[in-house]
DNA sequence: CTTGTTGAGATTGGATGCAATTGCGGGTAT
DNA sequence: ATACCCGCAATTGCATCCAATCTCAACAAG
């Protein structure tokens, strides 16, 4: 028979509760759920088309990822960090992101190198927050993609995205003097991938990591909220 | 008014999702249901007095703990970690469980010291290997008790949780000499702790863990499963 | 003006029932 | 004997429905 006639509703791809997951963590993880944001069962639902029950199943599976906070019996909301917690999961990113690159490193191509630069490149080009957050996350993910790692990618990813809500935040005010230590950082990273340096690619993670984590504890206002209170 | 007359079927406090969870969780730690064991919906909704539906959302939530393996429209099994991730998940808590210790060490009262002395002391006089799994258990959940982190206690415990069966399993087959050294370690810990040397006892919880890595990777034997090949 | 109370509406939690998919066993052809 | 195919039982996925609980705004008291 001919190719498929379906007209695809572009939601047909596996169950419905991992594509609510799914949608839900990309809203999050882009903004479009800011911290503290109340999630309706059956708003969500509407807008995935599907009934609350696979929302519900979706919500405990983001509860546990910890981008989702769950009250029984009052709702759920977006979660929100304290400055505290912040910091203990950009320690955790630092010791982890580190060991993570030296699953990576030995197995990135030539090509890889290549585009890791021009991603570093277009991170210097744009003015869009956006397009640099997603530049961002795009260049540090490319430098793992080396890594045959089930348990650690799939950890520092979610460490990554728990915290996206405050590193959009905090790049809204960062400085061109703090850009610009960045694009260095990210610089050197390519540089010591290039010469096969390990252990000046492990330390030049850490340092990324550890610049950010004390700028964002420079900056607590960012995570003390303007509008509720909720958590 | 007088007590309660109500019944109370022992299971009645918090939500069949969470309490559901709650005790699959703990028959997974407690190798009541071991890695690559089926989890029936309705067999577990009957079990814990529930209807399917919190056991699905319950069964979502371990998943994304990593106790638990969905796959679409087929079942629920025990995850089953490959020697690969499971030296990952060592690797990670090579990393994560000295900064832990870190948060710790400063809070912990001379009551724990004391109490982390006797639960190392009654780890040298037990045979029974679900005593003993509970007792060490108990010693470095001690040890870590004084952090004051969210994140990052619930991190190591998960991680814990995940590697739980195969340190059973190890632990059933480690001979004297090993058992000693383990014994040891935790003197070791112990007294770095008392004396506040927070060097030392990061060292120390770092090389306890890494041995026990090295120990699984020597016994391959313990992650190619006897019975069926689900993942 | 602030704080506590109360009741209606909104929202969540859970049980049941049905459709969809999978896995498995017997049968058949090679 | 082996491989393949088909059909039924078992199991999962999901929508709907009802009960339980919370939210919130209006109101009253201090």
């Amino acid at each position: 028979m001919t190719a498929a006639f379906v007209p695809a509703p572009a939601t047909r791809d596996g169950n419905a509760s991992s594509r609510v997951a799914e949608g839900i963590r990309d809203g999050i993880v882009r903004g479009t759920y800011p911290p503290g944001a109340r999630l309706r069962q059956e708003e969500i639902a509407e807008r995935f088309g599907a009934s609350r029950v696979p929302v519900r199943e979706a919500l405990k599976l983001l509860e546990a990822e910890g981008l989702v906070t769950l009250v029984p019996n009052a709702g759920a909301w977006v979660s929100r960090l304290t400055l505290a917690e912040c910091e203990e999961v950009y320690q955790a990113r630092e010791r982890l992101e580190p060991l993570l690159m030296r699953y990576s490193m030995p197995s990135l191509t030539p090509r890889d190198l290549i585009e890791l630069a021009e991603l570093a490149q277009q991170m210097t080009e744009t003015d869009d927050v956006a397009e640099f957050l997603r530049l961002d996350r795009a260049f540090h993910m490319l430098s793992y993609s080396g890594a045959d790692t089930l348990v650690l990618s799939d950890l520092v990813t979610r460490l990554w995205n728990t915290t996206q809500p405050y590193r959009r935040a905090y790049t809204l005010m960062i400085d061109d003097h703090s850009q610009r230590i960045v694009h260095d950082e990210h610089h050197l990273l390519v540089t010591a991938l290039r010469e096969g340096d390990l252990e000046s690619a492990e330390r030049t993670v850490e340092n990324h990591i550890r610049r950010t984590r004390r700028l964002l504890a420079a900056h607590p206002e960012i995570f003390t909220d303007a509008t509720t209170s909720h958590r």
